[in-house]
RNA sequence: GGAGGGAUACCCAAGCGGUCAACGGGGGCAGACUGUAAAUCUGCUGGCUCAGCCUUCGGAGGUUCGAAUCCUCCUCCCUCCA
């Protein structure tokens, strides 16, 4: 194990807060592996980046040597934690809930070591407390509190309703602490709060309290808002080694930095070498080959790295066009097949008004020459590579119909 | 229970009898410039058998030669009074 200091600095690497750092040092003083809790929704088992920067200190945690335990709040997930909304969520059934814990392992063990990693649902244990039960832990914590969190104080002023139960999520994930006996908690700054809540109850219930370690949002490709699936902003850890790779390409020389800071499992050292480089004169963009290729490794594997970069440099800088590309065969029943409709039926347009909109804007290009006349049609038997746009290609087949 | 205000395209938001497929902004897409950067500039952003036609302005009816615009009923949201 590496000594205090070492690990400390590893530690609070891109975190935004340690509550408290003296606490942190004084447990790492003991030299025991420290019992490490993350929560997880139960619900959304499609992770992407922004997820894996909590997932990435959960993993340094194991190779400093302490345990990990990645909580999945099965019960919490009958509450939802308060947006306002205050309905209740239907409890999901034991089948979801195993399938959703499934598809998050194959996931996470991209990153963290499966061997130190224990995967535990709080509905083990609260599964289990009864009425009495709950009634004692809400009695450990009083409504001034409560209230302290940011948006139940904001609603309560302005009027709007607080349900009782949405008072339970905080208290409920703070229980998970008592009950997992947990030493540090990792949690999004959005999560500040609910972390706090578990030191309390712990001390509440005889126990030290847990360090609190809350990590960053990641901005998402906009470089603006967090990364999240519903603005689409976000790079799926199940995405192809060409998206992820092609989607680190486009993103700012500005938030490339916070990436490597947030991402890249590389020595701070080595980053600030990488700034100093290209304040030599180094383009920036082969610096961000090196993010693409470290990420696209990491989820799928070094070849697979490799093979992007190369197809990337091929295809962007050389011009080529992609090996790999949708192959449709369409019908043409009345003799040749309009440019427009091909587009259509091949799902590189969403409609013929998008296609003729596209061609007029000079985006459309048939086996590489770019078309401008829009009535242009394919003739039955023959083939051609059609390109729309930058990145959408189809080989489209026609056959006489 | 009573009195008002509102619902317009992906989002915000104009329009208040014809010139409205609907101003403007955001977002998105495309083009130029590049490093598939970013920033900037330009164009596009309902559908179709595309110089034309068809279906849209919360829903259903109605008035009118003509309705997003006027009337009636319904649904949902907000504010004030009780």
């Amino acid at each position: 194990m590496l000594s205090v200091e070492e690990q400390l600095k590893e530690i609070v690497r891109g975190a935004d807060e340690v509550l408290r750092e003296e606490e942190l040092v004084e447990k790492l003083k003991r030299g025991r592996p420290l019992r490490i809790k993350a929560g997880f929704d139960p619900t959304a088992p499609d992770l992407h980046l922004g997820h894996t920067v909590l997932i990435n200190k959960m993993r340094q945690f194991q190779e400093l040597g302490h345990e990990v335990m990645f909580l999945i709040g099965d019960f919490t997930g009958m509450i939802g934690d308060p947006t306002g909304k205050s309905v209740t969520r239907p409890a999901l059934t034991p089948e979801d809930v195993a399938r959703n814990a499934k598809t998050y392992k194959e996931q996470i063990f991209k990153i963290l070591d499966p061997e130190r990693t224990q995967v535990m649902f709080n509905s083990s244990w609260m599964g289990k407390m009864s009425a009495a039960d709950l009634i004692q832990l809400a009695a450990k914590h009083t409504v001034a509190r409560m209230l302290e969190r940011d948006d139940f104080s904001k609603r309560y002023k302005g009027g709007q309703p607080i349900a009782i139960h949405e008072f339970l999520y905080p208290l409920v994930q703070g229980y998970d602490s008592v009950a997992m006996e947990a030493d540090v908690e990792l949690g999004g700054t959005d999560q500040k709060f609910n972390l706090l809540v578990g030191r309390q109850l712990q001390q509440a219930y005889g126990q030290e309290a847990q360090v609190v370690l809350t990590m960053p949002l990641l901005e998402g490709l906009d470089g603006v808002q967090k990364m999240s699936k519903s603005l689409g902003n976000y790079i799926g850890i199940d995405e192809a080694p060409g998206e992820i790779f092609g989607k680190v390409m486009s993103i700012s020389d500005d938030l490339m930095w916070r990436y490597f800071e947030l991402l890249s499992f590389r020595p701070l050292a080595e980053i600030e070498g990488f700034k100093q480089q290209i304040s030599e004169g180094e383009n920036p963009r082969d610096i961000k080959f090196l993010l693409g290729q470290e990420l696209v490794a990491r989820f799928h594997g070094e070849s697979a790295a490799t093979a992007a970069r190369d197809e990337f440099v091929a295809r962007f800088q050389k011009g080529a066009t992609p090996d790999e590309m949708p192959e449709v065969d369409l019908d043409c029943p009345d003799g040749a097949m309009p440019i427009v409709l091909a587009l259509k039926a091949a799902g590189l347009t969403s409609s013929t008004s998008e296609a003729i909109r596209m061609i007029k804007q000079g985006a459309v290009r048939v086996d590489g020459d770019k078309v401008s006349d829009r009535d242009l049609v394919l003739e039955p038997g023959s083939t051609h590579v059609c390109q729309v746009g930058k990145r959408k290609f189809a080989r489209i087949s026609l056959k006489a119909g």
